[in-house]
DNA sequence: CTGAAAGCGCTTACAG
DNA sequence: CTGAAAGCGCTTACAG
């Protein structure tokens, strides 16, 4: 292999010399306008062929004063959910001809000021972005008003005068405590955060509506504030179950936190859906394959993902619409917890 | 919030006229050089905070021919393995003023070509590659021969005439055979793909080597070619527990597949560590986790990615230094399952 | 210490 | 149908 210092690139201007046409002729032939005889077109694609032309879409987004850069910020890629809905994104941009710019913030505001500053100077066409939990309740309106198009996933920030695309928690997480409301269960517990964003609030109030709407009663002992993680539902079910007065079922905030209180159960020789109930939240991909598979909320993250790119891509279209907003509404999918 | 065409934006020009100096100061007031005066400097920024400047980097790109874009391409996302990886990449790539543009390939070669393509046509300044499965051998020539600085990681392609960072199949295989030989296991079966890949090849030949090594024999049954994934693994021990004979161990080629094991095995009643010992490969955050915790060969995937990311920055610094490797040596971790 | 001028590689009116 | 010219926002010698 041959490692060497990049050469001067070829330009239009070679081929325009090659071809014996104008530089003008030569974009016009690339970007195949009807405009330019055939011949001529052929020549100059041969030409651009011959010289191993690279086209600087760089150069060209600096003359035209836009790009096909996508900025998609993401929270927590270490949730498979981020990951799927990542792909689905990238899915249909790459097929519009877009391409991504990535940055994961891992949950730090600090990153993710940086990433959007990044994203600016590299005149990115649009924002994807699925917001640090202390997100300011203003920041769409800030990338807005820097003129960049934005759509908001999964976490919305103060009122929803933006596209967005998420899943309705609250009715996700009724549904999740009805279920097991109907397969008897009278003590169930929670784990997810307690404070927090608006995504934990919809979800512990899913979950404490339904109780109440069946008349059914909950210590505030079964209401489990841990970290939204595998981790966080082990020590969210080791606590529960050293209570005295145990609950036999829990619904928890998502499939990660679900994922964590299967392996605590296993540990200690319990079986959820036999011993005791489990429910998730988000239905990633490794859902069904857990161990007993898991009972959970579907909520389609690759889907979300489409809707939030073809989202982007209309608002591109069209800057001056009225925001659009997805909500999925979660569809309870039984596996063998619960 | 205000819906507004984005307003032409501010520039240099503007800044100057604001400041009342020119051009050539601004630019480099703005890259901080100590030739500028303070007093000017300091006009010069206030002008350009005024203003709510927006430092167009892709003109500046186009201008000193260079960029702040590392392509990263990765062909699995859906296992945890590369996500990691990619973790490592973009947190260093980060804090030294790069910014991360993602493609995910899916294993697919026409994804990759067009990706590549496009990262070519952005000017990125270097790329790190997982490549697809049936990449061409000559592909890392190829690249480099466009002037595109590159490191490969994880899959090797070909000979090693380019940077590369990736982990020792062969001996973290023959290591995991050796501890199930160690716990006194003499049929030890093995999941993962036959054919293919250097990788696969590698994995595979660690543990028939082992095996060799302690004169055991394994039977051409045992040796079982599934797709690599969790759902490879469940059909991998279904076919194995189908067996008259069967084995009482199985290395899988990845902690995905030695999860799809467990899953099954735990379907069936079975254990992971008192039934049948499993070892996996890669130790991937969730191998801690699972039911039974998973023992597993550590090759530190986020490291991997870290490193991947120095060396391109070296090889930037310097394009024409011989090519680095490193080639991490896979740690036992012992943990449940054998 | 600062400014005038040229140029990175492209596109876009405007002529003809 | 094609070409000459201007300009996107920046940086880089070169003067002074």
């Amino acid at each position: 292999m041959m490692k060497q210092r990049a050469p001067r690139s070829i330009t239009i201007t070679d081929i325009a010399n090659a071809a014996g046409v104008s530089k003008s002729t030569v974009s016009l032939v690339l970007k195949n306008s009807p405009l330019i005889k055939a011949a001529t077109a052929e020549k100059v694609w041969a030409a651009a062929h011959r010289l191993g032309y690279v086209y600087n879409r760089g150069a060209a987004n600096l003359r035209h004063g836009s790009s096909n850069i996508v900025g998609m910020i993401v929270n927590d890629l270490t949730n498979p959910f981020f990951v799927e809905l990542l792909i689905g994104v990238e899915r249909v941009l790459l097929k519009s001809g877009f391409i991504t710019l990535l940055a994961h913030t891992a949950e730090d505001s600090t990153i993710q000021n940086r990433v959007l500053a990044s994203m600016r100077e590299h005149n990115a066409a649009g924002i994807i972005l699925c917001p640090v939990l202390d997100s300011p309740a203003d920041l769409p309106a800030q990338i807005s008003d820097w003129g960049l198009p934005l759509v908001v996933v999964v976490r919305q920030l103060g009122k929803l005068d933006y596209d967005f695309v998420g899943s309705d928690s609250c009715a996700g997480m009724h549904l999740a405590t009805e279920h097991l409301l109907s397969k008897g269960h009278r003590k169930i517990a929670y784990i997810g955060r307690r404070g927090g964003s608006q995504v934990s609030r919809q979800r512990r109030k899913g979950y404490l509506d339904a109780l109440r709407e069946h008349g059914v009663d909950t210590e505030d002992r079964w209401i489990i504030d841990a970290p939204i993680s595998s981790l966080g539902g082990q020590q969210g079910i080791e606590t529960l179950l050293g209570l005295d007065d145990r609950p036999t079922a829990v619904v928890c905030y998502n499939d990660s936190v679900a994922m964590g209180v299967l392996h605590e159960l296993g540990n200690r020789g319990l079986q959820a859906g036999r011993d005791i109930g489990v429910v998730g939240f988000d239905d990633i991909a490794e859902a069904a394959h857990t161990n007993p598979p898991l009972t959970t909320m579907a909520v389609n993250p690759q889907h979300q993902g489409e809707l939030a790119s073809r989202l982007l891509l209309e608002r591109l279209g069209n800057r001056t619409a009225p925001p659009t907003k997805h909500i999925i509404r979660p569809e309870l999918v039984v596996r063998a917890t619960a």
